[in-house]
DNA sequence: CATTTGCCTG
DNA sequence: CAGGCAAATG
């Protein structure tokens, strides 16, 4: 495996920007102490340069968060994704799905937004996620190797199945079976649908059990969410009177060693492997059991999602010595949520590392890395934007068309292969204020003043979702 | 005392 | 990003 095919050099050059940055920082950092600190005069001195606010037009879908599946990112990737997956595969076909047109479903999918009763939005729902599953299982994309490991997963965290395949899998890259911007662009697609998809999974699952709960929930926009097993949610039970009927089952040898999910509202084969049945119906079902079956519905989704977001990141080897340039980008992605990660928490996210006391305090000082990397980005914006005048913080914002924010992009996710988080932004732009706030008060006369601003963001760090639990391609 | 953090440097 | 080191942390 060489490692050059991977992204170590497409660090060359923001670390060199890296460094004028802290030049730059540092420069005017000397000048002001030099000078004094009338901050007018400061602000004639320094030397930041001017930088252009362009609008740069993102290509990214309308929602940022996984919380919900919007409409047109669903029917866009029901549309545009052309799967040639045999057709002699066992799925069941979904017979509801299948006899609609694109036009059709986008009708359905619409009617979601609006108060049409229960039976129609469920229905809805089931065909939409339904689609999703199927156009998802049928992804020419995903070839995997059997693994003659056996499996009676669906209780057991599909990791334990898939650390058994001590093997070197090598996906294509550019040049590969799937080269071009295209396949890229197309997997990227994919693997934003798989995302949203987890989150509308969560969502139903929540709805069916914790129905309040879920409506609570996607009363707060924007807010990345995650799976709670906690005593409040455990205790409700499901309303009465709905149709609602998700099952989740894997049914054939192949599936179950990949973690594929696939659903349908109709029936379900009786095959062996696990076959979960989320039925308002079954209010008998222990609770527990209820919980346990949902988390391995969730796990294998999870997996699921990791299979496309491995092909996006490369080449991988399970069980490998060290931290490899795959933990880099992903430790990366991690940043998007978790600024300051505990050594737990770095454990759980890297479960594929043998952990010792370098390996440990190499991952912290990535992050220590990043964050570094973090701050003069804010420091500098935020310095930046009191010498174009701006004298009040509600006039500061980080969006994706930021300068800012795109500087942030280009270090954390290069390759532009993650939707980055809402709340990240959110938290940016909390950052950028308190930076902006510090400088325009003369704050940053104190050697220490940044400290003060570590403390409020440190407590910014939000879950780090379950897909990056998974270690499918680590 | 062992870890972790922050800062600086290459 | 990694090394090194002083300071902070527990």
């Amino acid at each position: 495996m060489n490692p050059s095919l991977f992204d170590h050099g497409m660090h060359t050059s923001s670390e060199s920007n890296l460094e004028k940055d802290k030049a730059e920082l540092q420069q005017t950092g000397k000048q002001r102490n030099l000078y004094g600190d009338s901050l007018t005069s400061y602000r004639n001195r320094s030397i930041i340069s001017q930088i252009p606010q362009k609008n740069i037009q993102h290509k990214w879908a309308v929602r940022d968060d996984f919380s919900c599946l919007p409409a047109a990112a669903v029917s866009s990737y029901t549309i545009a994704d052309p799967c040639q997956e045999d057709q002699s595969s066992t799925h069941p076909k979904g017979s509801m799905a299948e006899a609609l047109s694109p036009t059709s479903r986008l009708s359905i999918i619409a009617s979601h937004e609006t108060n049409h009763p229960l039976n129609e939005y469920h229905r809805a729902k089931r065909v939409r996620v339904e689609n999703i599953i199927q156009n998802m299982s049928e992804s020419p994309n995903i070839r995997f190797p059997g693994v003659g490991e056996r499996s009676d997963a669906g209780t057991r965290d599909n990791r334990e199945m898939l650390r058994g395949t001590k093997r070197k899998w090598r996906l294509p890259q550019s040049g590969g079976g799937c080269g071009g911007k295209e396949d890229c662009g197309k997997l990227r697609e994919q693997l934003w649908a798989m995302q949203r998809l987890l989150g509308e999974i969560e969502q139903r699952l929540l709805q069916v059990y914790w129905p309040s709960s879920s409506e609570a929930e996607n009363r707060e926009e924007g807010t990345a969410r995650t799976l709670e097993w906690d005593d409040r949610k455990s205790v409700r039970e499901p309303p009465e009177g709905s149709e609602c009927k998700l099952h989740v089952h894997q049914d054939s040898e192949a599936e179950r060693r990949l973690g594929r999910v696939k659903m349908d509202g109709w029936q379900v084969p009786q095959v062996d492997g696990i076959h979960l049945t989320f039925n308002q119906g079954h209010k008998n079902l222990p609770e527990a059991l209820k919980c346990e079956l949902t988390r391995a519905a969730m796990s294998s989704l999870c997996n699921m999602v990791s299979l496309h977001f491995c092909i996006l990141v490369g080449v991988n080897v399970l069980n490998k010595e060290g931290l490899t340039p795959n933990h880099l980008k992903k430790a990366k992605l991690i940043f998007f949520y978790c600024r300051y990660p505990n050594s737990n928490v770095l454990k759980t996210f890297f479960p594929d590392i043998k952990f010792n006391r370098c390996i440990t305090s190499q991952l912290i000082k990535w992050f220590s890395n990043f964050r570094e990397f973090y701050y003069i980005q804010m420091e500098k914006s935020a310095r930046q934007s009191i010498m174009d005048g701006v004298n009040d913080m509600k006039d500061l914002s980080v969006t994706r068309n930021s300068e800012l924010f795109r500087a942030l992009n280009v270090h954390f996710d290069k390759a532009n292969d993650f939707q980055v988080p809402g709340r990240f932004l959110e938290v940016a732009e909390i950052t950028l204020r308190e930076f902006f706030n510090a400088i325009l008060v003369g704050k940053d006369f104190d050697p220490s003043w940044k400290k003060a601003i570590y403390k409020v963001i440190c407590k910014l760090d939000s879950e780090v979702p379950e897909v990056f639990k998974s270690t499918v391609y680590l």
